[in-house]
DNA sequence: CGCTCGTTTGAGTTTGCTCAACGTTAGTGG
DNA sequence: CCACTAACGTTGAGCAAACTCAAACGAGCG
């Protein structure tokens, strides 16, 4: 718990231009000089804890933030009173995006373990970005990436079955642990299972019953939420194109 | 087909001043001069037609698009060698803009029926963005627009079974003609089932199927491509929140 | 006219959901 | 510190929504 504080205590001390997450993060593509002005809006707040709320569905957009440390889902109010899990947040992600522009959040955003987030306030942000074009740019291309991800969960939840689902999402985080240098192999999962559930479309049980048999066939070392990937290649494959595998289900089609 | 070539000629001329579909293009939130000015970047060309591709995946971004008149679906490729429709575009609706800040499209466009498009080059585009804030504006607010409506799929993919994915589908389809000053009642699909299919996450036969169900029922009238909504009331609710229906697939969760 | 493509309908199969019971973890209060 | 409880996770059995396969029909086109 002490240690823990500390180590807190200096990733929220760390400036942009020190912090190792500032390539991918706001400050990607600026120069050292502008890094600077856009440091000096940044709010390092004291650590967020497991339920707090970062914003919710339909307020005014304050701030962007940043997961330093930790992580963090955004949901959008489903239609049974339910809440659809659309992302979760590794460290250099920068939450908040999609409510650009409409000027109000359009997801609400939970922060899922003890975590340190930097918070962007939004209009000093986006008067900055009048005056340098690169931090413009780097705002189109973050939305963008978004966008992008977001295509890649429709073809995921259009396309895919359980086990592909299952295994595209580890691959998916591995890989995205593995890029802040974190390792890509063995990681622990800070959302219940109920989360990858409703982020994947798919019923509790059934993810219970994948990483049971994922295990059993070698591919991953499962205890509780530690995940320990043994088979990455076979991961892989299973994720994305069903080389091997029975090809089921194909519904789709070329031209019209 | 000789009236047909009238209606294109005369759409074709239409400056962005005079065009319906203004407020929700690019011009839209600009003032009457600097309209003017996006104005004489855009390039009318020809009439397109069905099968037409305006541009590919993985090629650079050298212009946004806008369809004026008939539709256009953008496509991503999958993993087995099979396309995923990612979106249907109508009147007014912008395509292209997944692909800004990557500078290259994320993804395929292709023409679904004869139709009049809007080219507007990226680069002029942006460089007359940073002369004018509230081009800024509205690209941004096209491209947020664009990750909401995405998430709205995903909440279709992810929560929803076949009956209400058509039904959202259909309403949708309704609300966007009817905003743009058609028949909200009325209309043409301008896809295949195939493509509905592909776009909604079923099978052929499941689209097939529920068109006939809805008909049965008295929702809609369907002949062929023509689809006249008879109670819309119905299908909106059928589409959203199941009220009165049977609550099935609950698999979600609000906390962690 | 005959071809192909798109659509519809039927029958059977299967994935993944539902319901249910049980084991485990973590958080709370005595 | 431990008992208690609630939330989380696992496992089994049965079911049904939607898929696959198959076949027939209509429309559009050369």
């Amino acid at each position: 718990m002490t240690h823990r504080k500390v180590i807190f205590f200096e990733s929220i001390r760390i400036a942009c231009k020190n912090c190792s997450l500032a390539s991918a993060c706001l400050p990607g593509g600026l120069a050292p000089e502008d890094v600077e002005q856009l440091e000096a809006l940044v709010e390092r707040s004291r650590p967020f804890h497991r339920g707090d709320v970062l914003f919710r569905h339909g307020e005014p957009l304050r701030a962007l933030y940043v997961v330093k440390t930790g992580s963090v889902k955004t949901c959008a109010p489903g239609m049974n009173a339910e809440e659809q899990v659309l992302g979760f947040y590794l460290p250099g992600e920068p939450i908040g995006l999609g409510g650009i522009a409409q000027h109000c959040h359009s997801r609400t955003a939970r922060v899922l373990e003890t975590s340190a987030i930097c918070e962007i306030p939004y209009l000093p942000l986006t008067q900055l970005a009048t005056t340098l074009p690169a931090l413009q740019r780097q705002l189109y291309h973050l939305l963008s990436r978004e966008l992008n991800q977001q295509s890649e969960m429709l073809l995921l939840l259009g396309r895919k079955h359980a086990a592909e689902r299952l295994a595209t999402f580890l691959t998916d985080l591995s890989q995205r642990f593995g890029r802040r240098g974190l390792s890509a192999t063995e990681f622990t999962l800070s959302m219940s299972r109920h989360d990858i559930s409703n982020y994947l479309g798919l019923a509790v049980e059934t993810i219970s019953r994948l990483f049971s048999r994922f295990q059993a066939d070698g591919l991953l070392q499962v205890d509780r939420k530690q995940i320990k990937i043994l088979n990455s290649v076979a991961l892989k494959r299973l994720s994305g194109a069903p080389v091997t595998p029975p090809p089921r289900r194909h519904r789709s089609h070329q031209q019209s």
